[in-house]
DNA sequence: TTGTACGCGTTATCAT
DNA sequence: ATGATAACGCGTACAA
């Protein structure tokens, strides 16, 4: 029975098999909200369907009614586990509405959000999710808010998740409380003097954990001064070169706070390589909480960020938010002190 | 200026607006293959279509065309640093071919890969990159293998990577060799009495390291036992069990060979907890070399996967591949011996 | 309940 | 080089 037709059914080749009309078809098909369609009829063409083995066109489907059943995700790195966790929680959450995801990473260029913005609309996702941190750099943005400008217009959606935009619906992680509960925490154990590994100051998330941290210690008062505070990439090799820095400097310091997990990790490693011991001669915390950590010695210490949650309520916003930026809603980040900061006696 | 048309402009709207006609506004923007357009018409064209903000539909393109230029990619979980390495892989591979990649997960179930494909196939993705695990278990696959096979009888492609599948191209990874060499390095570091976290004896892969590394041990003299061998699920959960009931059972054995990275992982946890110092008292090896391993200590002995050309080639096979299953190639599997299976001196 | 016919936005074939 | 116009596959208002 091996039919070697090149190209594939339509819904007329299985209307016509049928024997009825192509609206009934349709109808009896992707079922119709207003018409029902006789039993009888019913089970013919889908019986009809299944054996010439037709599947809907989506883009066919997308035209007529206009509108597609996908979503769109921009990340900017799978490899970081931070993203991987919130793609992944987006997929499942997607799954479950019957949606599907179109997703575009930026291999860390953000100047190319705005073109993969621009590539979504053309799809005419029903709505995009950029994931991710934004810049404090209207140059860099500028693409990038008239792509989604015109995406709106079109009465697309836009939800941003862990960076703030204006104008859109964004989910919003509270890195100021959490950095700033973090501080009083470290503080609560004993640490006085930390080093802080900052990340690049135009770099909002990095700075609003920053800044968080910052006032909270000057608060109690222990302000951390300029020289410890060290402004490398936000990434593994930024905590890496951080921590060198820091090291080749001969700072002075019981605590390491990086402000992002991977950030953390880098800096462990230049640790270890350097001889100081963590979390003996200095402690160390990171910012996040990715799942990997699980898996690292000393366990460490950070502020977990609901990923899960992000992706779930990120969904939700995209769905049903009002789309004008007033559905925002905020998660909280909240530290978690395991090994890598213990408890310190000494002054 | 902010014109709150609730539409998006189509085509005709930019060929009014610059006074010619579709087929020339059409020509203009996307450029035809052999009909070329007046310097004057193709700034008018042009411009007119910015200053409307029009972005051409994919749908209507795809429809009028006849393809998309989308691929479909489907993993079981982006939370594993392997899928996720493969994903971003495959992501950037196809930003470079300026193709969008439309993404699924199967949340670990493999009964849903067969609805993924008819899905993926409906929104006729130019091809399909199915990664991950195959089971040895006809019925998970019955579902799964008409879906394929309608897919291609459209002229849709399908390619599988890490592993087989029979009829479509597969970009295979030599598991056999990557863990027979494993197990003569091991022995070449005195290791003697390995205990083999083999994972389900359904899963194909593995099923196959497993066998690898089992077959070459006995060919050195040193067959392992069946009660050295434990059959827990394949993934870090499996590691953490299948770690705990060799503890418990009071096995003797020198080095722990995990057949996953993340397997290894959950086996290096459990040992911890249960004072098993690695690599002091025994070794241990995973397989993949995922790259959040860089932060696990002691730094783990592993079978390196190279995941980005696995990526790569899976893509390159997809666009040009025969689509028949005679392009599969195969990637090496190369093990990087480290910290945690240092020399072993005793017998 | 079923069928007819039009429209969705674009490309491609044919004239001009 | 440019312009009409017929597909592409489907949903749906309208008619029966």
């Amino acid at each position: 029975m091996a039919r070697t037709t090149r190209s594939a059914p339509t819904l007329s080749d299985v209307a016509r098999h049928a024997g009825v009309s192509l609206a009934t078809a349709s109808r009896a098909i992707n079922g119709s909200e207003t018409r029902t369609v006789g039993e009888e009829l019913r089970r013919r063409v889908i019986d009809s369907a299944q054996s010439l083995g037709y599947a809907p066109n989506a883009n066919a489907q997308a035209m007529a009614r206009g509108a597609t059943r996908t979503i769109g995700v921009v990340v900017h790195d799978l490899t970081d586990p931070y993203f991987a966790e919130i793609a992944d929680g987006i997929a499942t959450a997607a799954t479950e509405h019957k949606l599907f995801l179109t997703l575009a990473t930026t291999g860390n260029k953000i100047e190319a959000l705005g073109d993969m913005v621009t590539a979504l609309d053309s799809m005419r996702v029903r709505a995009i999710i950029l994931v991710g941190a934004r810049w404090k750099d209207p140059d860099l943005h500028r693409g990038l808010h008239t792509s989604i400008e015109q995406y709106v217009r079109r009465g697309g959606r836009v939800v941003a998740l862990g960076m703030d935009f204006p104008g859109v619906d964004c989910v919003h992680i509270d890195n100021e409380a959490g950095a700033s509960a973090l501080a009083e925490a470290l503080v609560g154990r004993g640490y006085r003097r930390p080093l802080l590994l900052a990340g690049p100051e135009r770099h909002s998330t990095a700075a609003a954990r920053a800044a968080g941290f910052a006032a909270r210690m000057a608060e109690l008062g222990h302000p951390i001064p300029p020289t410890h505070r060290i402004g490398s990439d936000f990434t593994r090799t930024g905590g890496t070169i951080g921590m060198r820095l820091a090291i080749e400097a001969g700072l002075d310091y019981d605590v390491v706070v990086a402000t992002s997990d991977v950030m953390a990790l880098g800096a462990l490693h230049e640790a270890s390589r350097s001889g100081v011991q963590i979390p003996t001669d200095v402690g160390l915390t990171g910012f996040g909480d990715v799942s990997t950590l699980i898996d690292v010695r000393p366990s460490l210490s950070t502020v977990h960020v609901p990923t899960r949650q992000l992706a779930r309520l990120g969904l939700d916003l995209a769905l049903h938010g009002p789309g004008d930026g007033n559905g925002s809603v905020t998660v909280e980040a909240i530290p978690v002190l395991r090994d890598s900061t213990p408890p310190r006696t000494g002054a």
